[in-house]
DNA sequence: GAAGAGATATACAGACCTGTAAACCTGTGG
DNA sequence: CCACAGGTTTACAGGTCTGTATATCTCTTC
């Protein structure tokens, strides 16, 4: 029925449980290995009610990464407003936040690496990184105006994040800390 | 049959062949996203061969990731001895090098994101990346002895360059060779 | 040439996948 | 009380998955 992108505002009370439902199966087992009758019934509903809501699968991995997004981004967001300068540090300090929890990595990443490149929710992905470096790059701007080339150092800052998030499933060691402490010192005069 | 973990020196030519097409595919389309049977057809075997050859899927799936880290160290070796001074920087090139044939990314990031972390096969990745995080430390060592934490600058640059690799799928852009320069002043006193 | 051993192919078991058609149940208007 | 409409559930279609039991075929040995 619903082929088009899942408008989030839009969800009753029911389609909510079973995006929560299968954002946790998802994000714990991995998009493929999770089927959706493993969803419809963790959540306490039927199939055919899943695809009501959301249309096929597809449209549910979309809802997920998009939902993720959404909630993940005021969270950014509020951290950055309360830290000191340099805020980029902030995208460490939420990086770390999150790692306690996610341990099975980034959320993104591995939707990345399970999709296919012209999956419909890829945009998504693309989109939630994207944003993430440009915001860094802003808050450089802001805070460190003498830096020469703010795009720069942005990227470099970006990438200890991401190549820390990744390892973090692999290792789910320190590495995203030792990741802050080089961006302080990077940020730092 | 054979369940131990395979030993790539002892596989027929046939196997090989799995192997190979084995790899292609997983690489391509995702580990789960291929199913064994395809594998064999490729192959141009039928499926006990296959079975009779890796014991099961996740023997096949172990065999890709040990055969794929056997091919690379030694590209990465050779381009460490070509390299002048600092060596580290020859990681940047294999992974660039790399870049150009793997527009999926990097093989063993996937694989993590894939296979559920007691997966058998996950100690190999892990091993495939501390050896080249490790194998930066001793290029640093050597080439800059004067570098006060050479494990912390390994970790820089190996975070740089994992981050750099695991976006090469989600954008394709230019991120490593931006990672690589980086990295070269970083090496630079 | 016959008999037996080992490799190969066929066919299938049994489970799980996504997605849907049709039966059913409930609540509303006449 | 009855007809009708909407949402819900049951049941299933059709396909794919991993893994294997059984039959066939080939090749060696006597």
């Amino acid at each position: 029925m619903d082929h088009q992108p899942i408008d989030l505002d839009s969800l009753t009370p029911g389609a909510w449980k079973i995006l929560d439902v299968a954002s946790a199966l998802f994000y714990e087992y991995g998009i493929y290995s999770v089927g959706v009758d493993t969803i419809a019934t963790e959540a306490g509903v039927t199939k055919p009610i899943l695809y009501k809501n959301f249309g096929n699968k597809d449209g549910l991995i979309a809802a997920y990464l998009q939902n993720r997004h959404r909630r993940w981004w005021p969270r950014l967001e509020e951290a950055i407003a309360a830290s000191p300068a340099p805020r980029a540090l902030a995208v460490f300090d939420v990086y770390m936040e999150d790692a306690k929890t996610m341990t099975r990595g980034c959320a993104y990443l591995n939707a990345a690496a399970e999709l296919a490149t012209d999956h419909p929710a890829y945009p998504l992905i693309r989109h939630h990184k994207h944003v993430v470096c440009e915001r860094l790059r802003q808050l450089i701007e802001e805070d460190l105006p003498q830096i020469e080339d703010p795009q720069r150092l942005a990227d470099h800052l970006f990438l200890l994040a991401e190549g820390a998030f990744a390892h973090h499933r692999i290792y789910g060691g320190s590495l995203l800390a030792e990741a802050r402490q080089i961006a302080q010192k990077l940020l730092s005069p």
